[in-house]
DNA sequence: TCAAAAGTGTTCTTATTACACCCATGG
DNA sequence: CCATGGGTGTAATAAGAACACTTTTGA
């Protein structure tokens, strides 16, 4: 029979790239370390997994205790394992992502999450730790995710317009999408609910508010699906001889 | 200061899916074991990742051990972390896989790989562990991953007809395709150098032969690049006003 | 009346699909 | 000469890309 003791043994830890959408912008929420290593740097949310826990119910504990969040999309990412990446021992590390509404709660009142703040995914200095690589690959995994499912419905608030969710899939993508193809690919999808109202209070012809048909998109599922966009291309016109699907 | 002593410390295996491709069967090398748990069962090759290794680096070690090769494609997929998956402890396992030419090499005579043997992926019986789930999880990833990049080529000789490469295509995306479009296609993306060579000893009109153009998809990369394959549908001919993409 | 964003169709181009027959070889 | 797989083209359909002006509101 195997003994354990003559194979590493790690610490190992869930670290959560939790990601929001505000003001037009793609944000992920960190925390200033009030304690070595790295002290004073931000950083993802993360601790220690517990021995009665496998890792997503670690990375949902820390989501809830930061955010006061259940039932959030949450995906394992990638597991980082760099010999040195933490100073003081052998720590592995799994990186989970989240999609959050940030317009709807508030952060919990909690010791942690008193030091936590949404930063522009596009404006980060350096973080502590690997986390800048971790939220890198996390932040890739969504661009080919918001490519492949509507998963940009778990960041916008229940009621919004054709232009904000055309506003997060160009934060995502980080590029400009058509206006008039994207409303005519995003309707003909048949997974937005016209509610009828307008929004009110802005200075500008008001737009139509929609919400996500979460019945039809089940079905969706069920006969195999598919979600694409394309971005415009105003420079470079020509040369592309090959596919043109994924770009 | 904290103290990882306070916190939960697990023994951490990698776990290889190796696939293979051979005689139009799509194939992953599976080692039967020869002690508890699980004794007498087929299993994924994998080990204790060592004090001084990565993930990598451990997967790595186990592939080479296997087979004598480096240098394969080799990608990490999935981290699994029940708590009970292991009878005899804690043990977090990370899953790689990788795609290897079979007809190119010999297994090792270790002791490990003479317990080595492939099996096709479309006639699995009950593994050990959990490594069915990881299993499927690894062959999903080489689904979508092949429409996404030309790693198909990493599972041929490398020398090859059309008809392999588009054998290979059927059984990892488990559908058909029809010849001439998927000629027109592979053959567009001008990653394909033809040898001017033909099959020979076969009991047919004799095949060209191919190999793929490295230099020619490292250019592809830098440029943005896609690949994607679509099936014949000899059966429900219509209803289709979504995107056709990635199906 | 101005600024700001909402909303709306058409044309052109490109990619995808469906589909059937002759060819070269070894046995 | 037969069985086996190799090799080839075209037409119809569908999807994607480019593109500009009018509308509605609050300030």
């Amino acid at each position: 029979m195997i003994n354990f003791d003559n194979y590493l043994k790690a610490s190992f830890t869930v670290d959560n790239v939790i990601f929001g959408f505000d003001e037009g912008d793609l944000k992920v929420l960190l925390i200033k370390r009030a304690e070595e290593p790295y002290f004073g740097y931000w950083a993802l949310p993360g601790y220690f997994v517990y021995p009665n826990e496998d890792l997503e119910t670690a990375a949902k504990r820390v989501l809830y205790e930061l955010t006061g969040l259940r039932n959030v999309y949450l995906e394992q990412v990638h597991t980082f394992s760099a010999i040195d990446r933490h100073q003081f021992g052998r720590v592995i590390t799994v990186a989970y992502f989240s999609l959050i509404k940030i317009s709807n709660y508030a952060l919990q009142v909690s010791s942690i999450a008193s030091q936590a703040q949404w930063h522009s995914v596009s404006t980060l200095g350096r973080l502590g730790f690997d986390h800048n690589e971790i939220l890198r690959e996390c932040f890739n995994r969504l661009k080919w995710l918001v490519r492949s499912r509507p998963v940009g419905f778990e960041l916008l608030p229940p009621k919004f317009t054709l232009t904000e969710l055309q506003h997060l899939y160009e934060a995502i993508l980080e590029t400009e999408l058509d206006k008039r193809n994207f409303r005519k690919k995003i309707l003909s999808m048949g997974l937005l609910i016209d509610l009828g109202e307008m929004q009110e209070g802005v200075a500008h012809r008001p737009a139509r508010l929609y919400m996500f048909d979460r019945v039809r998109y089940q079905e969706f599922l069920e006969e195999g699906f598919s979600f694409e966009l394309k971005e415009t291309r105003k420079k470079e016109p020509a040369k592309r001889k090959i596919s043109k699907n994924l770009i």
